[in-house]
DNA sequence: TTAGGGTTAG
């Protein structure tokens, strides 16, 4: 065997780097450093491997005289995947310069990786042009690394540009643009695309059902959620860690919790996201105990919890009005899991008290907050909405509008508040100050599945096709839903209603979600549940509505709104009208 | 024997 075959035979099975020092002073002795391939191996292997070092390679990079194509992509690509993958970008830029190597579609993979990972965007368009420019816009995996990486920076339109313009797309492609949409928060995209991938006879895989029932989770639409299940069972993909926790979070998110404790319950491995998302799911279902019980087992398993378990946790706690369960997880986040708790926490804190009626407690928690923000200020108002105090209110509203942060929705928090005391002037005031601060109001939405369509509603909408039904079909749910204690918003004081943005902008009766459950009603068999998602939170009169309808017509109606689920089953609802 | 992939919150 000559020199550099018995070189290159070591360096195959070299495992630590002090091996490779070894070997490297090696082939210095025997004068082979400038041996090619044997160079090129060695950077290789410490610029990528685990026990390698990036600090090594560079040494041996700036040892090599002329770098040639595939040195420079070892370099690029260990500092793409390294904690410093602008270094990447630098490696680059100094190769374009350099006339002795050319780059090839693995410089092109490896720097979009570190500009997908440091969100590079200009560097990203500049490389996007050099790769049209040097014909590899045909390249398959070019293109899948520019697709993730225009995703990563948020500019989805671009994206799916590049997914159009590709000649050949394979699953990894396909996968990749689904997954864009359902991390953009476009779910109804992210299904649309599977139906093409679908028509265009592309076989789906475990990689695919994640971002499809992570945005069937989004949307609420478990119909499609659960043939995702079905085709997971199947193909023997239910196995899987990651297919496992997508489905539990989809379950949960979809109202079905006890298909989401089942799948949890058979899980042979969880991991961190496992727990959380059972965890998270408890809390938002207001299951504060068994939340707290699902995290103690995490414990016992080993597992060390994260930021989310605690958001899952005080979630449940609030929820329920575990306020000194609540307090304890608070604190023990810092004493005994050293997680620094964000403002999100202390939001959920603010929340614990004053859904509990403790406004005092919950004022002096957010005054005393290094976290000077508008959401904490906006939760104390929304407790003092559930308890109408007025004082406290116009504190918070204060606060809100110095930090210039006052929406329509918090003026309607404060006027449902003056509302409940009957005061006119207030209600005046808040309406006024919609109107003179030009304060954006958000409209309300509400989607309803129906068979595997997930169908969009918005307030007082008529440009649906199928308004016409559904107005005619609302008419005649709300007649019979006073039969069962439901007194429309016609009979009900204007002051008695401000509760929601939709309100200030029409009548309670075309509220998204009412005209979704009409719809609902009409076009699903009797006895069928009803499953609603909602971008606002569920109004007064909506509320009493729903409870209504659920008796009258017998059915079970889950709504998720922005915070929590209600189940409305025989004129109750699981939140006891507390929420 | 140098490549592209996934889930919880927000």
């Amino acid at each position: 065997m000559s020199k550099e075959k018995a070189i290159l035979t070591l360096l195959q099975g070299c495992n630590s780097l002090k091996r490779l020092r070894k070997i490297h002073a090696h082939v210095i002795v025997s004068g082979l450093h400038h041996h090619v391939a044997i160079a090129n191996k060695l950077l290789n292997f410490c610029a990528i491997s685990v026990s390698g070092s990036l600090a090594y390679a560079q040494l041996l990079f700036h040892q090599t005289e002329f770098p040639q194509t595939e040195a420079w992509n070892s370099i690029i690509r260990g500092f793409a995947q390294s904690s410093s993958p602008i270094d990447a970008i630098v490696f680059y830029n100094q190769m374009v310069w350099d006339s002795f190597s050319m780059r090839d579609t693995f410089t092109f993979s490896f720097v979009l990786k570190a500009c997908e990972r440091i969100k590079a965007e200009r560097k990203c368009k500049e490389v996007h042009g050099t790769v049209i420019r040097c014909g590899y816009d045909a390249d398959v995996i070019v293109c899948t690394n520019l697709v993730k990486c225009y995703s990563a920076m948020g500019s989805v339109y671009i994206a799916r540009q590049v997914f159009d313009k590709m000649p050949a797309r394979d699953l990894v492609a396909w996968n990749a643009m689904i997954s864009c949409f359902s991390q953009q928060g476009l779910h109804q995209e992210a299904l649309q695309t599977y139906n093409q991938m679908r028509s265009e006879n592309v076989d789906i895989d475990g990689f695919t059902l994640v971002g499809l029932i992570s945005s069937c989770a989004h949307l609420g639409a478990l119909n499609i959620g659960v043939q995702m299940h079905r085709f997971a069972r199947e193909n023997g993909l239910d196995q899987s860690l990651y297919v496992g926790n997508a489905l539990i979070d989809m379950y949960a998110k979809c109202g079905s919790l006890d298909q989401a404790i089942l799948i949890f319950d058979r899980m042979q491995r969880k991991d961190i996201f496992t727990w959380n998302s059972m965890i998270v799911g408890y809390g938002v279902h207001g299951r504060g105990s068994e939340a707290i019980y699902c995290f103690q087992q995490m414990l016992e398993a080993r597992i060390q919890p994260n930021s989310i378990t605690f958001l899952g946790l005080l979630c449940g706690c609030s929820h329920q009005g575990l306020v000194q369960e609540g307090v304890k997880y608070f604190n023990l986040m810092s004493s005994k899991f050293r997680l620094r708790p964000e403002v999100k926490h202390y939001g959920c804190l603010v929340d614990l008290y004053g859904r509990a009626g403790k406004l005092e407690k919950a004022l002096e928690i957010v005054s005393n907050s290094s976290h000077n923000d508008s959401v904490l200020w906006r939760t104390l108002l929304g407790s003092c909405k559930i308890h109408k105090n007025v004082t406290i209110g116009e504190i918070a509203m204060n606060r809100l509008f110095e930090l210039g942060a006052t929406s329509a929705g918090d003026c309607i928090l404060l006027a449902t508040i003056y509302a409940g005391e009957n005061d006119k002037a207030g209600v005046s005031r808040m309406r006024k100050m919609i109107k003179s601060q030009g304060i954006k109001t958000t409209p309300g939405w509400s989607w309803i599945e129906i068979g595997e369509q997930v169908h969009k509603f918005v307030v007082d909408d008529k440009s649906n096709r199928y308004s016409i039904e559904v107005y005619e079909k609302l008419r005649e749910v709300i007649y019979q839903a006073s039969f069962f204690g439901y007194v429309g918003d016609e009979s009900v004081s204007s002051l008695d209603v401000l509760s929601t943005i939709e309100t200030l902008k029409t009548s309670c009766t075309y509220h998204s979600e009412k005209l979704a459950i009409a719809f609902g009603l009409a076009r699903t068999a009797d006895g069928t549940q009803i499953r609603i998602v909602k971008n606002l939170r569920v109004c007064r009169d909506c509320h009493s509505f729903i409870k209504a309808v659920s008796v009258a017509f017998n059915r079970e109606i889950i709504v998720r709104d922005r915070v929590r689920f209600h189940h409305f089953k025989g004129g109750k609802c699981s939140c006891n009208d507390y929420w």
